[in-house]
RNA sequence: GGGCCCAUGAUCUAGUGGCUAUGAUGUCACCCUUACAAGGUGAAUGUCCCCGGUUCGAGUCCGGGUGGGCCCACCA
């Protein structure tokens, strides 16, 4: 027997602690059933609490891999934490107030290790096992873990051997705050106002031509003028060179049909290297290098008398010297878009260094190929990742500059620069840990200060997570993997990624299928940011909540689709919990003395009901195995709501209260009816709400079907159904009962008040033994024929 | 500037060419019916954003707008 109400707290911790003992999720090596593994998002697990967005995201795929479980599938369903990168050095930077440039690559490294152990063992708790999350803990993997390292260092090294991967001196993309290149998938739209400025520079014959520019601190450097071709005004122009204000030098004046004839004057200046422009023509047209800029932003001794200033500092001076000597001719405002630093905002900077890069540019077209043999879920998002690709301009920077990271396992020879990279049969390696010693020229070698970017682990997760390096003869059992679940605004960087490492390493693709998740609007539906002061945490809600009624909210939200948070919204999750309870303590009650075989005969209106489940479950299985368990969850609720609740319930109450009345065999067929459908309703929601469901579950049918955990029952199947024009007979069946209802509501009775049906001799052939039901769930004293009436 | 998504009663939402547009929340009336009043039975509330087109038939398809959201590019 259930317990009168339904006591949250104290089942979810029974549960979860049973779950744990009885090693539920854990994956089976040696199982036959296939393998359906989970490319989980590694999440940040440096900040102290848990977005409700991230919440209901994790949970919406975890409801996945549970109704995957229930369907016969040995589910690999890896924890994991991204614990490497930049999220982890600003915690620990601004927690312990230490940076990189006051403590050595080794203590901050320690550092941040620690850090990670203890949060993630916070999150372990109070997140994922706090949700009822069914990871296979075992499989724990971490960005920063050793097996992570060595495929990391794998793949660089085996991208080396094939000749994709690279190390080049180029213009790269800088963050000038954390001091280290980025990836263009990490820069972000910054909008902001800025002055243009028009500067008069003198032709060699003592002309002026006058230049419009929004960085004059960068004239320094300028190494060029462009002009576009078609721009009669200035056609007499090209070929001659102009001085340039303030630092006097010579530079020539070319002709691009880049350069906007609106904008400005239609004459542009180009420095080394001022935005993204200037890097192309400098290739294009094989201008000279003049780097002005340090790694700190600062600018260095060929900025002459304005050495040691920063960019800002620097454009005030030069502008107040400009107009002084009436070389500033005007000034307008421009709203700009500039590039920043997806962490902190800072405007990136281009600069000269030398960094490791992996090929994209050469494989676009092939990687859109390998894009269309991914299932997208919703499909259009497909769209999104080609207009990436199609739209890439370098290839990818996997170098930074940091402390906590991947190592990168090469050396270079201080006196020649020898590159020489780790052996295989090494890694994981720390470079700065191993003295490779002198190389051939006499020089020594140095190992790689830099550490890799967070992505090129991450874009290995699907080989991580299945351990491809570790347990290699069981790789391509699990490999390429089922599915990846991910958030929308990352598409640029890990789908594509992970897309193009599976490409270069296995000319495969990742995962079969690919889902992108719920984002989670505040109840306005503007999107939630700190700094807003609009963020929910989910910790804090599973206060007021318990866990089965998050859930419940989760499972209803639509994949790949916006939703507005309402904690109102949460209240739905706990009626529905209440009715559960109380419709299966109702269910038990009269299961108590039931004898579990099937009745010689099955009531005709028991049928209908069975028939209605059958329906029930075919939709949810459908929509589950699209991803959309939004409307299988829709679909199993109104048939647990209306048609058992409502209706199939009220129906049997005859039969289970007077079972002499009408005989015996009718009280069977209500229970064997009863046992079916909630056993079916339960299996149907498990993968939702997870702890009241067990709770059930083990009452009643686990001693029954002789499982441990209804999380590893079968999902419930349709069962054959035979009767002539069943479902029309139960249509109307249950049109004739709302039709008493409307009467008896208008004529403001009771339900329970007696009535006197008169039916159509037509309904009343069709109903056939259906009539004693309806006669007792409508309480009619009698039925005649004639036609439709209702008598009080 | 380009691309993608969205627009359905007060609110959220189903609906991908066919009978009187789905469900939930909220509102109102009635009902304490032996699982549940955190319940039940009913009721009211919609120019399905606008304009045009295709069609026997359009919330649904096409074109054009308007409004919201997201992604990308970009202006020296």
């Amino acid at each position: 027997m259930l317990d009168k109400d339904y006591n949250a707290a104290e089942i979810e911790k029974k549960w979860q602690d049973y779950w744990e003992k009885e090693h539920i999720y854990k994956f089976d090596k040696n199982s036959k059933k296939k393998i359906y593994v989970i490319d989980v998002p590694p999440p940040y697990a440096s900040a102290g609490h848990l977005h409700v967005g991230h919440a209901l995201h994790y949970t919406q795929f975890e409801i996945i891999a549970r109704y995957k479980r229930m369907n016969g599938f040995n589910v690999y369903f890896a924890p994991c934490f991204d614990d490497n990168g930049l999220p982890t050095e600003k915690y620990v930077e601004e927690k312990l107030g230490v940076n990189k440039n006051t403590v050595s690559r080794k203590e901050f490294r320690k550092l941040c290790l620690e850090a990670n152990e203890e949060v993630e063992e916070i999150y372990k708790n109070k997140v994922f096992k706090r949700l009822g999350h069914s990871y296979d803990w075992d499989l724990l993997y971490t960005t920063i873990g050793k097996e992570a390292q060595r495929v990391s260092q794998t793949s660089f090294l085996r991208l080396i051997k094939q000749g994709d991967c690279y190390r080049r001196e180029e213009p790269t993309i800088w963050c000038t705050y954390h001091q280290t290149a980025l990836a263009q998938a990490e820069v972000e739209d910054i909008k902001r106002k800025t002055k243009l400025n028009y500067i008069d520079f003198k032709l060699e014959d003592g002309k002026k031509i006058n230049i419009a520019t929004t960085r004059p601190e960068f004239l320094a450097a300028c190494v060029g003028i462009f002009v576009n071709p078609n721009d009669k005004r200035y056609s007499n122009l090209v070929g001659k060179n102009a001085i340039v204000p303030i630092f006097n030098q010579k530079v020539p004046i070319m002709k691009d049909e880049k350069v906007d004839m609106e904008f400005g004057t239609g004459i542009v200046m180009i420095c080394t290297f001022g935005d993204n422009t200037d890097i192309e023509w400098w290739k294009k047209h094989n201008l000279p290098l003049k780097i002005i800029l340090d790694k700190a932003g600062k600018l260095n001794e060929l900025a002459m008398e304005y050495k040691g200033l920063t960019l800002n500092d620097a454009r005030e001076r030069i502008i107040e010297r400009l107009r002084k000597e009436k070389i500033l001719v005007n000034q307008e405002d421009l709203e700009q878009t500039v590039g920043g630093c997806w962490r902190c905002n800072t405007p990136v900077e281009y600069i000269v260094t030398k960094q490791w890069f992996i090929k994209t540019i050469p494989y676009k077209d092939e990687l859109i190929k390998q894009g269309r043999k991914i299932k997208w879920y919703p499909d259009f998002f497909r769209v999104r990742y080609e207009d990436w690709t199609k739209n890439l301009g370098w290839d990818w920077c996997i170098s930074r500059q940091r402390h906590f990271g991947v190592p990168i396992p090469a050396w270079y020879c201080d006196k020649c620069g020898e590159i020489i990279v780790a052996d295989e049969k090494e890694l994981p390696t720390d470079p700065l840990e191993i003295n490779k010693g002198k190389c051939k020229c006499g020089g020594h070698f140095k190992g790689d200060e830099d550490v890799f970017d967070t992505w090129m682990t991450s874009s290995m997760s699907p080989q991580i997570s299945v351990k491809w390096l570790e347990e290699n003869k069981e790789f391509s059992k699990r490999f390429p993997v089922s599915l990846r679940p991910q958030a929308q605004d990352i598409i640029r960087t890990w789908t594509f990624y992970t897309i193009l490492k599976s490409y270069l390493h296995f000319k495969q693709v990742p995962w079969k299928d690919i889902a992108l998740g719920t984002f989670v609007l505040d109840a306005k539906g503007r999107g939630m940011h700190k700094s807003k002061g609009n963020v929910v945490w989910a910790d804090i809600l599973l206060e007021k909540f318990n866990v089965d009624t998050f859930r419940y909210w989760v499972g209803k939200a639509k994949w790949g689709s916006d939703i507005p948070f309402k904690e109102e919204e949460l209240v739905a999750g706990q009626k529905f919990l209440t009715k559960l309870w109380n419709a299966s303590k109702f269910v038990l009650m009269h299961l108590e003395n039931y004898d579990y075989n099937k009745p010689s005969k099955l009531e005709d209106i028991d049928k209908y009901y069975l028939l209605k489940l059958n329906e029930v479950i075919n939709i949810a299985t459908e929509n589950y195995d699209i991803y959309n368990s939004s409307e299988a969850n829709k679909a199993v609720e109104l048939f647990f709501w209306h048609d058992f609740c409502d209706d199939y319930l009220e129906i049997v109450k005859d039969r289970l209260y007077n079972p002499d009345s009408r005989g015996n065999e009718g009280k069977k067929s209500a229970q064997y009816t009863l046992y079916k459908i909630l056993n079916g309703l339960l299996k149907l929601f498990a993968p939702v709400v997870p702890h009241i469901t067990e709770e059930i579950y083990q009452v009643e049918f686990a001693k029954k079907e002789k499982i441990k955990s209804i999380h590893i029952s079968e999902w419930p199947k349709e069962e054959a159904i035979t009767e002539r024009m069943l479902r029309e007979r139960g249509e109307l069946f249950v049109e004739v009962m709302s039709k008493v209802r409307k009467s008896k509501a208008d004529s403001k009775k009771s339900l329970k008040d007696h009535v006197i049906l008169t039916l159509e001799k037509k309904s009343l052939n069709a109903l056939g033994n259906m009539i004693e039901d309806l006669k007792a769930v409508t309480k009619a004293k009698e039925i005649k024929e004639g036609r439709f009436k209702t008598e009080f």
